[in-house]
DNA sequence: AATCAAATGAGAATGACTCTCATCATAAGT
DNA sequence: ACTTATGATGAGAGTCATTCTCATTTGATT
């Protein structure tokens, strides 16, 4: 039960936040922005507010329950926290997301901030490229 | 003079884009927004219009003049393409930013694309922490 | 069931950026 | 240098994502 994913956090069970949450959890795109989870929740018949959204999806992010992900060409994506960290690698022309993760580049990225003198709290690592010569052009998430 | 510089990347010479040019070229600060260096001519006296810097900003990201930085918290600042490629570290509390390069990093970015069958085109790394334990809390850029 | 703080939805407001368009300046040709 | 046409400019309107405001509703606690 997701109620309980709620409470763990402190964040008071309501409905808007229920229908977010499972909505993140069973949709097969692991990646989707806040218009496109409003928009899901909206044409599936439940009556929400985009701003409930946002909110909702700050909160939850704040709780380390989602991650949130900004990615060049100013698209702001939400991905629920499974597994263990990882980075991205985005196709430039049709918007795919593959997931990587580099134990090397971890390590480094420790040992640069504190030697810079960082104590370091978060990172953002996006690879940019094109998944394959001939990548369908577009993609909506 | 910055004139060639311009006429170097096939732009043609004229007063708002040296203006833009020069401001990058002599401020301290490497990192500026749109928004502040419009601000910045303004104050100076200069006529200009904010969507002309964003034009001409534009204009010289694409021409590989000047890079165009997005980082956390919705800032995107830019700054002049000087020496060779390298990353930032942002300080979460004051705004400061400093660069660091890694070759290790590179080479294993280089390596994950490959092997997930991408053609790499670009790559942001930012890495976000507390500069100092006691970092003056706000900053402006 | 009663209470009350917290959450919600709707729409207004904001902020960053882009577009439109009438005017103006630069580079090319004379 | 002078003219011209092409491209650039400034001002303000427009757009898009996100946040705020506020009257109403809901959920946790009693």
């Amino acid at each position: 039960m997701e109620s309980q994913e709620l409470r763990n956090v402190g964040l008071k069970v309501t409905t808007p936040r229920l229908k977010i949450l499972s909505l993140l959890e069973k949709s097969t795109e692991k990646h989707m922005t806040a218009e496109t989870i409003y928009r899901l929740l909206s044409t599936g018949g439940e009556v929400i507010g985009l701003a409930t959204v946002y909110r909702a999806l700050a909160q939850f992010e704040a709780a380390g329950l989602i991650t949130r992900h900004q990615f060049e060409g100013g698209q702001t994506v939400f991905e629920l926290e499974r597994g263990p960290h990882h980075d991205h690698i985005v196709c430039v022309r049709c918007g795919r997301v593959e997931e990587f993760y580099d134990k090397i580049i971890e390590e480094r990225q420790r040992v640069i901030s504190e030697k810079l003198g960082f104590t370091l709290s978060d990172h953002a690592l996006t690879l940019y490229g094109e998944c394959t010569p001939n990548c369908p052009k577009s993609h909506s998430a």
